[in-house]
DNA sequence: TGATGTGAAGCGGTTCACAGCC
DNA sequence: GGCTGTGAACCGCTTCACATCA
């Protein structure tokens, strides 16, 4: 509640910072400037430093940042110094995916179960992960000390779903079935909408169709300026 | 280039908006006024008027939107009036998840084929849909009108691919992989970075476990006001 | 009267530009 | 000299408040 001082966006920059860093040092770099590393990334160098600047001053005047401090520093920033355990609900086709990204295991998220309601699941390994009856969630988040809830169900179960999470204690969860959910502001909740994405650009292919006629039309000319 | 009138955030809420129809539509509404809409979806009446004025002058002065036609018309500037053919990249367990994925098809888009590097998967069908040879990929969008690519390949050959994807004449991207990504400029790039997600979570739980101490120190006080 | 459509104010994030420091 | 850290300017999105009109 306290702790959003700081944007999402600039935490969110923090972590494609630290994925930058790691790439400087897996070619040995030892130090580099804000400057060097928006140049190479495409990112903004005053931004960096900004954002940097939030949590301390991490840079020596006249040299830049040292890659492998810097990379601890961001590390212990978003807190991926220790293990998160991770529950996914839905052993769907999205949900097995997921219960096999790479990218969790390799940035210390471990999945401990998975969840679902359907009885010819429930019981079985997938990826060799047990699948286990939603309705012992909670009991399973308490023993597993499970931190992290993944949403992959359809968009109707969705809201019911978040609901048993949150009774269950879970304070992070991420959401990808395509409906507005409501949770309380203790909960941090992100969802991931592939149907506004998708949407997204199919506004660009119809907007790029027809590059100049049925653009806009803002009526009462004189939109900006 | 030019049709970057709309703010993204906007075609996005358009998105939104267009879910929470379907459901009205569902219920039988045929009216809703914008703060019917905004109660109910906790959404803010003023920006849903906003966003929708852009495009016309779609309501009625002491009534509201009609459901229907509010909806044909957002269909409608969203581009989702006609099909939409996508070639996902990578039959991994991603790629095969997206392939099957649900609200691809209810929103008209058509997953036309998978694309991968392994010879062990090419010439198969993964979930009824054939998988290629990558190479052939500027062929098979010819062929069969591809529009959308889907890139769900590991990070380190994320960039390849996209080259060969916008080499191809595709103009509209959705990216999985973890990386920054370049793209020229009349090229939809639309990445989806589930690891930024995930340590945005992580940073939520680290500093909620610390709610008084570490929080953030801005040094020479006075950050705000 | 009651809802839309919209100019204007407000706010938060980004970028600029430079003081401070190594 | 050259880089960081940062106040100030800028910019764009959101929200407010109300004129407008069926």
């Amino acid at each position: 509640m306290k702790a959003e001082k700081i944007s999402e966006l600039t935490t969110n920059r923090l972590s494609v910072y630290l994925r930058c860093l790691g790439e400087l040092a897996d070619e040995g770099e030892e130090t580099v400037s804000s400057a060097a590393l928006a140049k190479r990334f495409h990112l903004n160098s005053a931004q960096i430093r900004k954002d940097l600047a939030y949590f301390g001053e991490f840079g020596i005047r006249r040299v830049g940042y040292n890659v492998e401090e810097l990379r601890d520093h961001l590390v212990r920033i978003l807190g991926l110094d220790r293990q998160h355990r991770v529950g996914i609900i839905g052993s769907g086709r999205l949900g097995t995916a997921l219960a096999d990204y790479y990218g969790f295991r390799q940035r210390n998220f471990i999945v401990a179960a998975l969840f679902d309601t359907d009885g010819r699941k429930i019981g079985k390994k997938i990826g060799g992960i047990d699948v286990f009856d939603i309705k012992g969630f909670s009991a399973k988040v308490k023993k597993d000390k499970i931190e992290v809830a993944v949403i992959a169900v359809p968009a109707e179960s969705a809201q019911t779903v978040l609901d048993i999470v949150v009774k269950a204690g879970i304070k992070a969860v991420m959401n990808f079935a395509p409906v507005r959910l409501k949770v309380g502001g203790d909960v941090k909740l992100k969802t991931i909408d592939l149907t506004t994405s998708l949407e997204s650009l199919a506004y660009f292919l119809a907007g790029n169709a027809k590059p100049a006629g049925k653009t806009v039309k803002p009526k009462a000319g004189k939109r900006r300026n």
